[in-house]
DNA sequence: GACTACCTATCGAACGATCGATAAGCTTTG
DNA sequence: CAAAGCTTATCGATCGTTCGATAGGTAGTC
């Protein structure tokens, strides 16, 4: 039974990428030692060495990983329509939930990306650039249909994404706001910050009911 | 001649403190040896030792002296005016200037305060509180006079604040853009979000041409 | 002016602790 | 037995901090 042997390594590698994950986003990579992790998953630093190549190479691939699911995610949300407003809407949706449903990782991809090797760097950041440029496409196809009405789209486009990114700041699964809320009341901000009067015929952004975070 | 000698002490702490807060953005507190700072001052650490207390203390007085610097600003702004949109347009371009003014010195006061002892910790909590509290007041203040048009207030006040922060991370300043441009585009964004139609008589955001940031 | 006393600024050297990583060997599992 | 999984013990490097020492200047006393 071969996938009786893969499975327990495999199980290692998430629980060590998970801890990895928890540990760089509240103490930052540098700061996060290897026998903070091996601790994190009951193993000797020695062990962890059997799973993973190195400390660096937790990161890059705690990255490859979380922003190829973004960029897949993203593209899809792209495609799901061409209407400008439905695709912002999807990208809302996509990174909203990428955020909210692991802020920790979410906030690992955003910060600490300084720390990969030049080479490793250049291409994680390739990836986000290639994610990013479909906000710009979404924003520059709205902005050429007379449908929104923006200034700069490089300051909007960053003003948006800064906006989302907040929210892996204070986001807390079990906090007051659901998910359905922060992405209505995002929608809400997204659209004005385009302004957009009409977001969309019928599911336009049901009252989220005025509501602190965290 | 006291003035010559306590000038030679000021000189080197403040150039510690420009060293610090150089290395604490660009390679984080916890990855910055007090080598580094030291070998950027040209002393040794045990001299570096003779002005600073700790590496800690060094982050501690960094903060401080920002975000003091930052509320005070923030503060007589406020003042300024009993007008929201004034107001709002004071705190951005005070937030904006500060911001873009010395970019690591932002960048060290809004990412590196969890290294800060528990107690340190909250008495800086406290000033970034206070300081928030301005937005909130101008916030309010327009939505309760039918200036603005906000659904909640707290996420838009986040989400205003991560927007200017945003800017931390991407200001040069000899980039393509001026200061100027920056607070303008940023208005222009800012009363968008407010839903505010009318953002004022005559200094209205003049157009600040599209332009790519950075 | 000479002598004593003190202060400022700096240094080389070292402290114990911790860092990321490895080698060699034991134990469990199939 | 062989492979997979894991440990003990250790490496050299670097961490923040402290030590004792000293050169040079300032101030006060005779």
């Amino acid at each position: 039974m071969e996938s009786g042997q893969t499975r327990k390594r495999e199980n290692s590698e998430q629980r060590i990428l998970d801890a990895a994950i928890s540990l760089f986003a509240t103490r930052g990579y540098a700061a996060t030692g290897i026998r903070q992790i091996a601790d994190k998953v009951g193993l000797t630093t020695a062990s962890l060495y059997y799973y993973a190549h190195t400390k660096d190479d937790l990161l890059l691939r705690i990255m490859r990983l979380g922003l190829g699911e973004l960029l897949s995610s993203g593209q899809e949300a792209m495609e799901g329509s061409s209407d400008p407003r439905e695709q912002i809407r999807g990208l809302l949706k996509v990174h909203l939930t990428f955020a909210a449903s692991n802020p920790e990782r979410a906030r690992v991809i955003d910060n600490e990306f300084q720390w990969l090797k030049e080479e490793e760097r250049e291409s994680v950041i390739a990836l986000r650039d290639a994610y990013e440029q479909l906000w710009a496409d979404a924003i520059a196809n709205g902005d050429r249909k007379g449908l929104f009405e923006v200034k700069n789209a490089s300051l909007t486009r960053l003003a948006l994404l800064e906006m989302c990114n907040g929210a892996t700041h204070w986001f807390r699964p079990n906090g007051p706001m659901s998910l359905e809320q922060i992405v209505g009341a995002f929608e809400d901000m997204a659209f004005a910050l385009l302004r957009c009067d009409e977001p969309l015929s019928g599911a336009s952004a049901l009252e989220a009911a005025a509501q602190s975070p965290q």
